[in-house]
DNA sequence: CGCACTCTTGACCGAGATCAACATTCGTGG
DNA sequence: CCACGAATGTTGATCTCGGTCAAGAGTGCG
């Protein structure tokens, strides 16, 4: 039970490039975690909270969104399984952005407490932490770059380029398909369009052989014009192991 | 000589909301720094590079962009002085983004390995640190929804409104006035909008009355109703101390 | 069966991009 | 001192990408 629900945070930690020592890793297996369950649109921290515990993602997909005076939702990140998507509450009292699922999902938690003696008494984990908060740092950086500057097409282009190899990153992806069970409307709040012009956008994907994309699964048919379409270049994931999907 | 040097990260480091006690101030003040001098719009680090050194800003505006395969740069975030705008290079290897100056700049900058032993000896401002780089990932989040979900007319207030509130953080405002010096093209490529948009959108501000923006100079004549325009909460910029344009 | 959700398509509209011309300032060299 | 060109700011005309509104079609579920 225990090594399975450490399982995640391993992986993330293991995947940041980082060979765990043998007290490191008794360290992490000794961490208080609670796992639970959340139905699919449901807050798992708000805006204003000041949480004591962090959140890793299990299974299911999570997002991180601010409301807009108007009530309208905007996301600003999607969290895939192995994510901490609230590491940022750590060091920062109080949370300025909502974190709620999009899917069902299975979360586990650990006390910040627990963590800060984590740290304390193993700073390359420390550092492994503090790395994964530059990494969804990164992540959003490229997503400033996405919004400001490219086209519906390649900004759809490039959250399945991002998606696929985030996925893949955390086991998910067989050959190139991988479930990824989001709504038109999900992705027009994710992309920052309107659901009817995703519509337009997916069916030219679909349409130029590029991807398939029913019934939650992604699959990718052309990987390398697909990626070009979304200039899209994966150094700003930052994963130290290649993968099927690396840029070349 | 050594005071005024280090003056920039301590500022920094107080404002995260941490008293620092003598042993780390000691360590601060014993941090070998070099300064420099560099002219507007030259690289600090460029995409690619794996610096050993981190730059704070001391004096004059710098930038985070990204080039398109096209060629356009595009940018992602603004730095004014006290901001250490390339700390992930402390634990990503490789960087994933350009920054360089937009005005004249003084720098100072540290080597990577000094700040390693700062943080192995002084958790605190490990942690200071590491609450640094959350914090400039929050603005780049706040700026996601901005560039998603806001018309020209808001981001562009949205943008003077944080600006405003960050320089005065850094000591720079004086009384609702502060140095500015980004010429319209440069807003351009910050806030994602054309040149021309730029400059239509800025004679609206200027003639609700809201904002005087000349020769550099910035001077809000109507923060309420800038912030209300653009929809400003400064609770994700984590100051510890209100200001005069604290959001209520 | 009927309702709710998602996807799809068509028609129209508008915010902001693009292109082009002109004004103003300023530094530089003849 | 003036001439020239390079930045920068301003304005107008036109275009286009993507938003909005509305209707219908398919699907699953109570």
């Amino acid at each position: 039970m225990g090594n399975i629900s450490q399982l995640k945070l391993s992986i993330k930690l293991l995947n940041s490039g980082l060979i765990l020592s043998p007290s490191e890793n008794q360290a992490i297996d000794d961490l208080p975690v609670s796992r639970s369950f959340v139905v699919a649109h449901h807050d798992l921290v708000q805006n204003g909270d000041r949480p004591n515990r962090c959140i890793s993602i299990v299974s299911g997909l999570a997002t991180t969104s601010k409301s807009t005076r108007a009530g309208k939702r905007q996301f600003a990140a999607i969290h895939v399984p192995g994510d901490i998507p609230d590491l940022m509450s750590l060091h920062l009292e109080k949370m300025d952005c909502d974190i709620r699922t999009s899917t069902d999902c299975e979360i586990e938690s650990v006390e910040h407490e627990d963590l800060r003696i984590l740290c304390a008494r193993h700073p390359r984990l420390a550092f492994a932490l503090w790395k994964i908060t530059l990494s969804d740092a990164a992540i959003m950086r490229e997503w400033v770059i996405n919004l400001a500057s490219r086209s519906a097409l390649a900004r759809l282009a490039h959250f399945f380029c991002e998606m696929i190899v985030r996925l893949d990153s955390a086991g998910l992806v067989q050959g190139s398909s991988c479930k990824l069970p989001l709504t038109q409307e999900d992705l027009s709040d994710l992309i920052g369009l309107s659901a009817v012009h995703i519509n337009r956008t997916l069916q030219i994907l679909r349409s130029s052989g590029f991807i398939a994309f029913n019934d939650g699964q992604l699959t990718i048919l052309n990987w390398k014009k697909l990626g070009y379409l979304a200039d899209f270049d994966d150094s700003y994931l930052h994963m130290s192991r290649g993968s099927h999907f690396a840029s070349s």
